[in-house]
DNA sequence: AAAAATTTTGCAAACGTTTTCATAATCAGC
DNA sequence: GCTGATTATGAAAACGTTTGCAAAATTTTT
C-alpha cells in the first residue's frame, strides 16, 4: 500500500523519471506533448511528490522554526497566521516548537539548522547569550519578532514603539494632562523599555518630567497592583500610560472597585489594541500592533537572509497606530 | 562547508556507518568498547542526524500538522503548547498550517500525509464534506480538536460541552433564578449547539422554559448585540449564560452604558475562562476549559492513531470546571 | 539534402540514513 | 582445543528525488 512514485508515474507516462521530474519543477523545458501525457499519469495515478526525498536531494527542509521560549506573547497566534501566511505564499511550512526554558536551548536552535530540519528560525523571546558566538561564529539564518534581542547578533522586527509612545503621550498632553504616569511592562524586554523611553523622552519634549513611574510587567495583574499604588499615590496623575491592553484593563477595574471612573476621573491608555479593547467599558484608547504585519516581515526578513546568510538586513519597525477610543479624557477640573 | 554525516563519523571511529547508525539508535546491541569511540567521534565532530535522510528511509516525517481551517480559535496559542509539548514528549514536531478556506484543502490534508509531510493530522475547524469520502475509503491518522466533525469521520476531543452547560444553569437556579436566558455560540458548531443542549435540558430538568434564546456566535459583538436586545426584552431574564468570555465580556460592557450593573440587576456567566476573566470587573464566573489538556490528549490520541490507523479511539470529553465569581449572584427582588 | 544548431530526453550518480543478511569475532561448555 | 551458540560488525541495498552530462530527436540553416 505505498504511494506512487515519481518512477510509476515515469512507467506509465512511458518517459524517464528524470522527465518527470522536471515536468513538475520545470515544465517550460519539456516538450508540451510529454508535458501532457506527464501531467495526465499524475493525475490518474494520484501522484505526489515526496518531501522527505526532495529534502534530501535538495539539501533543504522547506521549514520554517517558530522558536518561542517558554509561554507565547499576549497575541502569538495572530503573529503566527501572519507567519504562516507569508511562509506559505513562499512554499515554506512552519513549526512551532517551545523551547520551555530549557537551558540547553541555544545548542537545539544549531541543531534543527544542522540536521536540516529547518531552513531558517524565528524567534519569539529571549535566548541564552552562548548562543551569541555560536552565531557570530558560523551565522544561520535567523531573524526576531517583537523584541531586540541584545544576546543575539540578529536582525528583528518591531513595532515602533518608541514613536508609539511619544504619540500615546502626545495625545495626552492634547487633551490637557499635564500629571502623567506609566505603568511599564517588562523593562528586561526591549519593548518594555522603549515604551519607557518614548514615555520620558515625549514628555521631556513638553518640559514636563514623569509623575509616576510604576515598574510593572505585561500581564493583567501588574496593572491591578499598579491601581493599588495610584489610589495610595498623594499627588495622582490625571493620565497612565499602561505598558499593554491587559495591564490597563487590569488598572481600570480594580479602579472601578473602589468608585474611580475613567476617563472621568483619570484617563488610561493601553498598548497592543487586543480584539477586546474596542469592546471593554470604557472602550479602550490604545496603539493598534500590526501583528499580522509583524509576522509577514519576519518570515520576509527570514527568506532574505535565507537566500544568503551574510546578506545584512536592517531590523524593520512597523508603524503603531494610535486609535483614540473612550479611555482617555480631558483631565478632571480640580 | 557541508555538515558531518555518518560516515564521517564512521571514519573517524574506524567503523561502518551501520555501526554508527546502531550506536545511535540502538547502543544496546553494540560493543560498549566501540560505542564509546563512536559517541566521542560523535562529540568531537559536532554530528547531527539529517532528518531528510532518515525520514526517507523510516518512509515517516517525525511531524504532525496542526491544520486551521481559518481564524484560530480563541484559544489557540494555549491549545497548541498543549501539544506542542506532547508531540516534542514523543519525539515529534509540530508543523501549523492554515488552510485559510480554500476549497481545494481537503486535498490538501491529504496531500500532505501522502507526501510524507507529517504523520498526522490535528484538525481545528471545519472541513470539506467530500474529504470525509476520501479518509472512509482508505484511513488516515487525523483527529479532531475543540468541536465534533459530523462531515468527517474522525475522532475528535472536545470539552464536556454538555454537562458544564448544565452546571452553569444549575449554579443559577441554586442562586434562585427562575428566568435565565442563554446567548448562543454559533450553532454551526458542535460546541455551540452542545452548549445550548446543555441549557435547555437542565432548565427543562428543572419544570423551567427557557425565557430568552439569543442565536449569536463566539465573539465580542455578538454578546454587545444580545445586550441590545436583552433591553428590548419586556421580560428580562436575571441571568444570562453567555456562550464564551468575549460575548460575556461585551454583553456586561454594553449593559454598564445603560447603567445596568452585574450581578445586581443581572447575572452573568460566560465560559472558556480565558485569563482576562478573573481580572474583568466584575470577575466572570464561568467554566475553565482544560485548554493546554485538549492539546496534549490530541495529540495521545493522534499518536495511538498513527500506530494504528484502524485503531478505534473513543471521544475524548475533558472535564470543564465551573468557576464562580462575581458575576453572578441572587436575583434582583421585584 | 546535409550540416549545424537547438531542443528533449535518459542514464546514472548523488543526497544521508537504516536494515537485512551474511560474516567475523567472541564466548561457553566439554 | 574444538564445537556450537552467541554477539558484534560490515557490505550493500533500499528510501524517492534531482541534475550534470551525454545522447537522441528535432528544428533551422546552408
Amino acid at each position: 500500500m505505498s504511494n506512487p512514485k515519481l518512477t510509476d508515474v515515469a512507467q506509465l507516462a512511458g518517459v524517464s523519471p528524470a522527465t518527470v521530474s522536471r515536468a513538475i519543477n520545470q515544465p517550460a523545458i519539456v516538450n508540451v506533448k510529454t508535458l501532457e501525457r506527464i501531467q495526465q499519469a499524475i493525475q490518474q495515478i494520484g501522484y505526489e511528490t515526496n518531501t522527505a526525498g526532495r529534502n534530501l536531494r535538495l539539501r533543504r527542509s522547506d521549514a520554517l522554526l517558530v522558536m518561542i521560549s517558554d509561554a507565547p506573547s499576549r497575541f502569538f497566534s495572530r503573529i503566527l497566521m501572519g507567519v504562516e501566511a507569508e511562509a506559505s505564499k513562499a512554499g515554506y511550512n512552519v513549526l512551532v516548537s517551545n523551547t520551555q526554558d530549557n537551558p540547553e536551548r541555544g545548542r537545539q536552535l544549531y541543531a534543527s539548522i544542522q540536521q536540516s530540519l529547518a531552513d531558517g528560525i524565528l524567534t519569539f523571546g529571549r535566548h541564552n547569550p552562548e548562543l551569541g558566538d555560536l552565531i557570530r561564529n558560523h551565522p544561520i539564518p535567523i531573524v526576531g519578532v517583537n523584541e531586540h534581542l541584545e544576546e543575539l547578533p540578529v536582525p528583528v522586527t518591531t513595532v515602533d514603539n518608541l514613536s508609539a509612545s511619544r504619540a500615546i503621550v502626545r495625545h495626552l498632553l492634547e487633551l490637557g494632562h499635564r500629571r502623567i504616569g506609566h505603568v511599564t511592562g517588562t523593562t528586561t524586554l526591549s519593548s518594555g523599555r522603549d515604551r519607557l523611553m518614548g514615555f520620558l523622552s515625549e514628555l521631556q519634549l513638553a518640559g514636563l518630567s514623569p509623575t509616576w513611574v510604576c515598574n510593572k510587567h505585561y500581564n493583567v495583574e501588574s496593572g491591578r497592583e499598579a491601581a493599588e499604588e495610584w489610589l495610595r499615590l498623594t499627588e495622582r496623575p490625571t493620565a497612565v500610560f499602561c505598558s499593554c491592553d491587559e495591564a490597563a484593563f487590569g488598572f481600570i477595574a480594580a479602579l472601578r472597585r473602589k468608585e474611580i471612573r475613567v476617563p472621568e476621573n483619570v484617563s488610561v491608555v493601553g498598548f497592543d489594541d487586543i480584539p477586546l479593547a474596542d469592546h471593554y467599558c470604557p472602550a479602550l484608547t490604545t496603539v493598534r500592533q500590526p501583528h499580522r504585519e509583524l509576522g509577514t516581515t519576519a518570515v520576509r526578513m527570514l527568506l532574505e537572509r535565507i537566500r544568503d546568510v551574510e546578506a545584512s538586513i536592517p531590523n524593520q519597525l512597523l508603524e503603531g497606530k494610535l486609535i483614540v477610543r473612550e479611555s482617555t479624557g480631558h483631565p478632571p477640573i480640580t
